[in-house]
DNA sequence: GGTGGTATAACTGTATACAATAATGCAGGA
DNA sequence: TCCTGCATTATTGTATACAGTTATACCACC
C-alpha cells in the first residue's frame, strides 16, 4: 500500500543533522567538521558533505574557514518568521479552502485524530510526537494550497521553528488550544469557506506566536 | 581593498547550473545526469553532485529514479511569487528605511549609477548587465532589512524569477521605468521615510509584475 | 615576556574506485 | 506478434586516496 522508497545514507544524515540543529542540540556557533561527523556517524565523508551542502543552502549552516558553523534560529529570527507567516498564511489558507480535495481533508483528519490521541494520553512525554503531528498537519495544509511558491516558502519557515514549537507544545494547555485551532482550520477547509479559513488560520499563527513570546526561550 | 575569496569548482558549477536553469537554458523537464555534466564541464562527479544537491534543496531540481529533472519556474509559479512579494516587500522596505546605513546607501547608489550607464548606452545587448544590476540593487535592499528571515525569503524568490526579469528589462521602456522606481526607493531610504519607502517599493513590485503579465513568456 | 616564523597537524576540495541498483535491449518461447 | 527472463549497460551511492590549504603550536630571537 505504502510506497517503499529506499532512503539513502546521505538523506538520513541530512535529516538527522537538520533536526539536531533546528531543535537546538547543536547550539548556535558550534563548529562541525566533516571528519568528526563522519567518524561519529560511522560513514565516509561523502554523504556527510552532501548533507552539509544542503544545510548550507537552507542557511542554517555557514562555511567558516575550517569546518562549518551552526547558524541556528535566534529568537529574533523566529519572531521575524512569524511576521512573515502572518502576511502569508491568511492568503494561503483561503486558497486551500477553495481547492482542497477530499483525500487531503482525510489525511488532515487522520493527523488531527492522532494529535488528539497523544495530547489526551497521560504519562510520559509525548511532546515530540505532538510536534511532529503539528508539522504533519501544516505540511498537508501547505500542500493543499496548490502553489509551489507558497508551499516552499511556508514549509521552509515552519520547519525552522521546530525548537520553539517543541517548547510551546510542552505546555499542555497550549497543545490543547493548538489542536482546537487546527480543528477550526480543518472545519473551514471542509466547508470550503475561504474567509473563515483565512481568519482562523491567522488567529492560530498569532496564538502560536504569543504562546512562544510568553516563554523564556 | 576587495576581499579575495577563492571560489571552489563546486561553487562555480552550482552558480552556473543555477543560472542556466533559472534563465531557461535547461528547460523544465530536462533530465541531467552527473556523468554527463561532469564530462561536459571537465570535472569529476564530486563537485557536480554537491551542486545538484544544493539545487535540489532550492526546489529547482528533483530526483527522478535516474538522474535529476529540471523543475524550473513556470509562469504560474512566477505570479505566485509576485503575490508573496506583494505581501512582504512593503513591510521589509519600511524596516530598511528605518535602519539602512550610509554605507549601504552608497553601495545602492553605485549599483543604480551603473544601471543608468547600461540603460543609456546604446548599441549591443546590455540586458544581462541590467538584470544583474537589478539583482544587485535588490540584494542590497534585502540585506539592509537587517532580518535574516526576510532577506532569505525575499532573495530566494527574487533569484528564481531571473528568466522573467530578463525578458522584462529587454524592453527599453520597462528598464527605464524600473530604474526610476529604484531611484524612488533609494530616495525614500535615504530620507529614512518608512511609509513612503513601503509605498514606492510596493508600486515597483506591482509594476514589474504587470510588465511581465503583458508579455507572452 | 613578547613576537615572528616555521613545522606540523587537521581539514577541506577534488578525483577516482568500487559496489549496488535501475533501466534497456535482446533472445527465446508461447 | 507479444510476453518473459536474463544479460548488459548506464547511472547513482559510498568509500578512499591524494593534493592543497589553513590553523595551531612550538621554538628561536628580540
Amino acid at each position: 500500500m505504502r510506497e517503499h522508497k529506499s532512503i539513502s545514507i546521505a538523506d538520513q544524515i541530512f535529516e538527522q543533522l537538520e533536526r539536531d540543529i533546528l531543535t537546538g542540540k547543536y547550539p548556535r556557533g558550534e563548529v562541525l567538521s566533516e571528519l568528526r561527523l563522519s567518524a561519529e556517524l560511522g560513514v565516509s565523508r561523502t554523504p556527510v558533505r552532501e548533507a552539509i551542502r544542503r544545510l548550507e543552502q537552507e542557511n542554517i549552516l555557514e562555511e567558516s574557514g575550517r569546518g562549518v558553523v551552526v547558524i541556528g534560529i535566534s529568537r529574533e529570527d523566529m519572531l521575524d518568521m512569524y511576521e512573515i507567516r502572518m502576511q502569508l498564511e491568511g492568503l494561503a489558507a483561503a486558497r486551500s479552502a477553495a481547492r482542497v480535495s477530499d483525500e487531503e481533508l482525510m489525511e488532515m483528519k487522520e493527523a488531527l485524530d492522532l494529535q488528539r490521541f497523544y495530547i489526551e494520553k497521560t504519562g510520559g512525554d509525548n511532546s515530540d510526537q505532538i510536534k511532529n503531528l503539528d508539522s504533519r498537519f501544516h505540511e498537508l495544509l501547505y500542500k493543499s494550497i496548490g502553489s509551489r511558491a507558497f508551499a516552499d516558502t511556508l514549509l521552509s519557515l515552519h520547519k525552522k521553528m521546530a525548537k520553539y514549537r517543541m517548547a510551546s507544545v510542552r505546555k499542555h494547555s497550549r497543545a490543547v488550544h493548538s489542536l482546537e485551532e487546527h480543528m477550526e482550520i480543518y472545519e473551514a477547509l471542509k466547508a470550503h469557506d475561504p474567509e473563515r479559513c483565512a481568519a482562523v488560520t491567522l488567529q492560530h499563527v498569532a496564538n502560536a506566536r504569543d504562546s512562544i513570546l510568553e516563554m523564556e526561550i
